[in-house]
DNA sequence: AATGCTTATGAAATAGTGTAACAATCGACT
DNA sequence: AGTCGATTGTTACACTATTTCATAAGCATT
């Protein structure tokens, strides 16, 4: 039996489909909110998910400078990817500066994310423990959670490898 | 039995004793480690713990203005929260791009934070449990932690006893 | 004290990230 | 058509952080 792959964050994979299927998810959820995926977010969407890399806003708007003929401002950047974070098509990692797109659109678990130092790759996980172990802390002081933010920096297991061979 | 406070961070205090104690802390610390707590470093940890509310490097800086003759470049005050971070002696919060002195100088144990969404203020955890699930999660997965960030947004409980009231 | 080495600070410019304020436009519904 | 709310455009600006190069301060060794 071969290892599982890690995570697709940092395997190859058919990454077109990836992008596809995100978009497809998104125009689903946005029908049945009675939200609207406007060209402009649509694009900004798929912009967020080129790469399973956290994408800064001015690298998006960058790639919608040169997709588009005129350079958006960054303002229009900014409201498309509010507008993404917070139906749950994306999520920005606070130490990064940057976004990434939801592997769970639609469905709104608590999130943590393994970003690697080296190649950059981010990996969201839905562990159960971690959110516990942090509902539980938080209760016992009295504080009332918004929105846990996990963002843990370290290696993946390909730069690891790579840095050990 | 009265119930015990929540935090130094948000509970009053005498908090020039607070002040006192973490720059003799670091004094100590520095000369064991052979390392300067020079003038500026100094300062900047006097101002990184004026509050227990995160400071950004920017408003360090316009205290450092007021207090001193010159206006320091924001480049000095950034080198020397790099040197009080590395030192463990402030916490970088990553969320916030801001600085808030450690309580637990010297000592190197993963940290949480909580943050209140309302008043700002930042109280700094070391729970074993939220540390061990990060921990078993990562590994699960081959991946090699260098650095966990956890930071909680939400509401202290003073916060929330004065918008339920 | 003079030398050379390392560490720390100063100065100026610039890069990167994010928002405020206001105007114009679009879509859905009377 | 008219109206309302949501969306986008435009300009300017605020905030956060680093690059580059120069200078100075501490420290060990002659």
């Amino acid at each position: 039996m071969t290892a599982a792959p890690y995570d697709i964050a940092s395997e190859p994979h058919d990454h077109a489909a990836c992008v596809d299927d995100a978009l497809a998810r998104a125009e689903a959820l946005c029908e049945r909110r009675g939200v609207r995926l406007t060209p402009v977010r649509r694009q900004v969407l798929e912009l967020v998910w080129r790469s399973h890399r956290p994408r800064g806003a001015y690298d998006i708007l960058d790639d919608l400078a040169s997709d588009n003929r005129r350079r958006p401002a960054p303002l229009t950047v900014y409201r498309a990817l509010d507008f993404l974070v917070a139906q749950g098509f994306a999520h920005r990692l606070e130490s990064l500066n940057a976004f990434v797109g939801c592997v769970h659109p639609g469905e709104r678990h608590p999130t943590q994310f393994l970003v690697c130092s080296d190649c950059g790759a981010a990996t969201e996980l839905h562990d159960r423990d971690v959110a516990e172990a942090i509902d539980r802390s938080a209760a016992d002081r009295g504080f009332t959670i918004e929105r846990p933010m996990v963002e843990i920096k370290g290696l993946c297991p390909l730069c690891r490898d790579r840095a050990g061979s």
